[in-house]
DNA sequence: TATTGTTATACTCTATAACTATA
DNA sequence: TATAGTTATAGAGTATAACAATA
């Protein structure tokens, strides 16, 4: 399963020699996708989904938002954000208010229940995460650190 | 939507100072969950889903497996992993045999038609990754090739 | 006519529970 | 009895196309 780079010690692997970006982006993209799905099995005792919960944090963060602009954010298309805020509102954990000047649009909020969620669940979330990182040296949570400001500046684009 | 931390300028944003492991936790979910989105976003022309590739590339590099030796590897339950099977055996992407000592078991492994495939729609899907890490500093890719080798670890546990 | 949001429809991914075949 | 794989069933996430309401 593992290739040759992986296959070197942990405590080697901290320093690697430098690569192109091709073998580089076929690195990260694997290691981008086993993340993804090993923080969403973390999920499993959750009352939401990844999804779901990335639109209560997105309205937790900025406030009330049209399905549209929360679509956009979550880089999907309006007809899935109409699903997934169908079923938060089942949950009621966001409402949906009229727009006080366009007729057509619709704002979301969270509800109360909604706010509570989100910090519950926020800690709980991250906590395997957090684990794993404090398991880490503080040389190698900076490597982690400046990787996520430069990933979040890509993915931006 | 952007935390104070990435308000910072991109340059000065190269270093940053250290953080504790729960903030860095949420960073870097929201990170991870952003550039999988986006990643997958730019598959949208290739004939096979993300799911469905993993499984080709783990068959290209790893040889035949059994369905359950896969679905571990993808941290998914075997009934899903039947299910991907089947649809990739119908695209004749991998074909199934039987085990030559365990009745029981199958061994999966990638056609002709699946190994080319996996060779072309590589180099395509990386593509906008490679055209990203491209415009970053040597540097920077270092700190993305040390990242990717420390999460490596952290998802393998 | 353009925009916002929704509905209709369909497909993929995923899971749990139950079943079949083999060890 | 235990294991490997599948089938049955269900739900979530996503998409495109078509529609209604409003600007």
């Amino acid at each position: 399963m593992l290739t040759k780079v992986s296959s070197q010690s942990a405590a080697s692997a901290r320093r690697r020699v430098p690569r192109g970006a091709p073998q580089l982006a076929v690195e990260l993209r694997v290691t981008a996708v086993h993340l993804y799905r090993r923080l969403r099995s973390e999920l499993s005792t959750d009352k939401v989904s990844s999804s779901q919960f990335s639109v209560l944090s997105m309205l937790d963060r900025q406030g009330p938002a049209t399905p549209r602009e929360i679509a956009t954010h979550e880089r999907v298309q309006p007809p899935s954000m109409t699903r997934t805020i169908g079923l938060l509102a089942d949950l009621e954990l966001i409402e949906r208010t009229d727009h006080p000047n366009d007729g057509r649009q619709v704002l979301i909020s969270l509800t109360p229940k909604g706010k509570t969620l989100v910090g519950e669940t926020r800690k709980r979330r991250d906590a395997w995460l957090a684990r794993q990182l404090n398991d880490l040296t503080p040389a190698e949570r900076e490597t982690l650190a400046n990787a996520t400001e430069i990933l979040r500046r890509l993915t931006a684009q």
